[in-house]
RNA sequence: CGGGGUGUAGCGCAGCUUGGUAGCGCGGCUGGUUUGGGACCAGUAGGUCGUAGGUUCGAAUCCUAUCACCCCGACCA
């Protein structure tokens, strides 16, 4: 990519409307615009972070052999009525009809019409155990989005079910995605804990939460010595206790913030009792169908990342999610040839090596260059002007440290492409 | 939904109390001087003051209604 053709969108002015560093961030770097209440539209370097974010995820879920899918995200009341939820769910349903007067709603989540696609095609149980997972938008009319992206009405989420013979499949299966789960953010370079959990709306009989650990969170966890936590609600069970001061001084755990990223669950029967699904086993005996359920705020994960990676001049991403590795700045490439015929050698190296690149080729000063990359927190910058240009290096400079040094073509490249 | 607040140029704001037809900073554009960490000078473009109605000779300013957005609380990945 080229800077010169390339929209970025950085913003000098603090944005009113945002409270929280990742709001504030996100707005000034150019990731995300708000359309609505809720609602944000991702702008080209937002995009590249989400669709990040999205691969780690996909290709974690693929190799425990949870298989994509893409379900529609308008949903029909008829199944919702089945499970029980059209009664139930509440106002976060946003509910619409259609030009036939059908009642419709914008999907939530998907057990209904996962149920449903499920129960078409399940013939036998051999077929079991069945897992799939999709990475949409999920729509709840939250009764207050805020924190930009951080709570909107409109995000993506991706969803993963499973469908099991019986518990002990289910049992085992809710292990892989536990284990897919810690892969996964250990890959997002987050520092994290997995939780103990209510089940809440979904339904169900276990659940744990995924925490990304930042002060700004909105839920509070109680962590133990090696790093598992509960929730309030669920310590006050777990310790059969009210006082929460209590519980921390008796078991020594430690009190973080915490911003949900994911959660998983066991359904059991649920939605597969509630909607026929069913299916004959070996004894030709009639089972309902284990189901689990697992989702991840992908969109969420990008201002969780913000919150727990900053500094005074912007976003600082972890290298796996960083929208580019490494921004090659010139300075006055536009009134210097040299420089301009050397960053573009240098551009097209590492391009070749599959290295993601973007070359600021703008026709602006150096430290308007440098303070739109370190906002928008490009790991690796390397600079290059008429000097650089003769003596064949660049001046490099890791995004979060204040040294520069110089460096050849050759470890430019051993860098950046490891 | 209850409580608090804000809508004026692309962004951030002042002006409103005490009505007289809109201004500042940043950003944009043009020209020049600069040029290795947000340059300087000069010039220039850009706003039916959220919307509708009312009061008035006259409304960004006063009154009424309405919409949108933000913050605190109840709900959630």
């Amino acid at each position: 990519m080229k800077a010169s053709k390339y929209p970025l969108f950085t913003q000098k002015n603090n944005p009113s409307d945002a409270e929280i560093i990742s709001h504030k961030l996100m707005l000034k770097a150019g990731l995300t615009r708000q359309q609505s209440s809720g609602q944000y539209s991702f702008l080209p370097i937002g995009y590249r972070v989400l669709k990040k974010i999205e691969n780690i995820i996909r290709e974690e879920m693929n190799a425990i052999g949870s298989a994509e899918i893409l379900m529609p995200s308008v949903q029909p009341s008829e199944l919702w009525e089945e499970s029980g939820r059209w009664e139930t769910y509440g106002l976060e349903l946003l509910r619409l009809k259609d030009r036939h007067q059908r009642d419709y709603c914008l999907g939530p989540t998907f057990e209904e019409v996962i149920t449903d696609l499920v129960r078409k095609d399940l013939n036998s149980y051999k077929q079991l155990p069945i897992n799939m997972y999709q990475i949409s938008s999920k729509f709840r009319d939250e009764i207050r989005p805020r924190f930009g992206i951080m709570r909107a009405r409109e995000f993506i989420m991706k969803d993963a079910y499973s469908f099991h013979l019986n518990q002990e499949c289910l049992d085992e299966w809710y292990e892989n995605y536990k284990k897919a789960y810690n892969k996964i953010f250990t890959r997002l370079q987050l520092e994290y804990t997995m939780v103990d959990a209510d089940s809440g709306n979904i339904g169900g009989s276990k659940s744990n939460e995924f925490h990304v650990i930042a002060d700004t969170g909105e839920d509070d966890l109680l962590i133990d010595q090696d790093g598992i936590g509960v929730n309030y609600e669920i310590a006050k069970t777990k310790y059969n206790s009210d006082d929460i001061k209590k519980i921390i001084n008796e078991n020594n755990l430690v009190h973080k913030k915490g911003i949900e990223v994911g959660h998983i669950f066991k359904l059991g029967d649920k939605y597969s009792k509630a909607m026929n699904l069913s299916i004959a086993d070996v004894e030709s005996k009639i089972c309902n169908i284990e189901m689990g359920c697992y989702g991840i705020g992908v969109s969420r994960i990008i201002a969780a990342a913000i919150e727990q990676n900053h500094d005074d001049k912007g976003i600082v991403w972890p290298a796996t999610i960083a929208p580019f590795k490494i921004v090659i700045i010139e300075i006055d490439g536009h009134k210097n040839e040299s420089v301009r015929i050397y960053s573009s050698e240098l551009y097209e190296k590492l391009s070749a090596k599959g290295v993601e690149v973007i070359l600021d080729d703008r026709n602006s000063k150096l430290g308007n260059k440098l303070n739109d990359w370190e906002l928008i927190g490009i790991p690796n910058i390397a600079i290059v002007g008429k000097s650089e240009a003769e003596t064949k290096s660049v001046t490099f400079k890791k995004r979060g440290q204040d040294d520069k040094s110089s460096l050849s073509i050759e470890n430019l490249i051993k860098i950046t492409s490891d």
